[in-house]
DNA sequence: TATTGTTATACTCTATAACTATA
DNA sequence: TATAGTTATAGAGTATAACAATA
């Protein structure tokens, strides 16, 4: 990663930076790393982090609705579609009709949903533990519940 | 924000799904409000984030390349392009060719894209500090360094 | 041979409107 | 009428290969 050895001033890391910079700059640096981790985590399993993330939260809460799905997903229904549809047709999840009110689907994993999910979990847990390794338990603790506060403030914004 | 009233289980928000979840989750839900608040605070300006974090890099460090300024900001240099592409069509940036080396185009803010820079990053500022308000600055500074010390663990991934 | 900027391209993610079937 | 899921579609953002000009 040595700078260009160039006629202009010295390459500028993003670090230097450091005027009048904006939490969002940091969040999106931040995450492409974590993003680009997580791709490469779950590319043996042929997840992507959408994928990953829905498969996950419909074997943790069996039974929600895709609505609810793409709420905690923060994700516009049609567009969580698609991605129901892959992990059904990967025989990884099931839509079940629910009796009692037959507009909605419940999701569940099947078998092969839930070994695939705890693999690629302990995959992705491995990695951030090395990607995090420069942090420790507080700053790490602190730094999540500092971005679920965020979260949160969504429906007060201006 | 009332969850709806179906036979299902309750309304899963993303809160309730404690169970394995990973930094990504967080930092993009996160990302994602900060980011729709961004889109929302620049639109009168006709910047988005991209734009935006162009114009400030280049205002901050004038003579910058368009490779140094695709480092900067975490983009490929192709991509970086067609941003340049608009904010010298706008007349707010000038490429100018660097006698010692014409390969590289030297980048610097015009009048108008300084005086409009400067705008915007008081209303980000401003919108940001509302943002922001249900964190202290030590809790947000925290979080700052964490996503820091992140994006620098980026060389050193497995 | 290597680097800067560029073009072309494809893929993913996102956002909106409009439809259907159910309630 | 309202909601769940769907379709279609358009727009951003991202990633890669290949090229011309320059070093």
């Amino acid at each position: 990663m040595a700078g260009p050895k160039s006629t202009t001033p010295d390459s500028f890391r993003a670090d230097d930076t450091t005027l009048r910079q904006f939490v969002g700059y940091h969040m999106k640096r931040a995450f492409n790393v974590v993003q680009a981790d997580l791709t490469q985590t779950l590319k043996p399993f042929d997840l992507r982090m959408l994928t990953y993330t829905a498969l996950v939260l419909i074997v943790d809460n069996p039974g929600l609705s895709q609505s609810q799905l793409a709420d905690a997903m923060d994700v516009e229904r049609p567009n969580l579609v698609v991605i129901v549809d892959e992990l059904e047709q990967r025989g990884l999840i099931l839509r079940d009709r629910v009796p009692t009110d037959r507009r909605i689907y419940a999701l569940s994993a099947t078998l092969a949903g839930c070994q695939l999910c705890a693999r690629a979990v302990e995959a992705v847990a491995g990695h951030e533990r090395i990607l995090l390794a420069g942090l420790d338990t507080e700053t790490k603790d602190g730094m999540i519940a500092a971005l679920q506060v965020i979260q949160t403030s969504k429906g007060g914004k201006i």
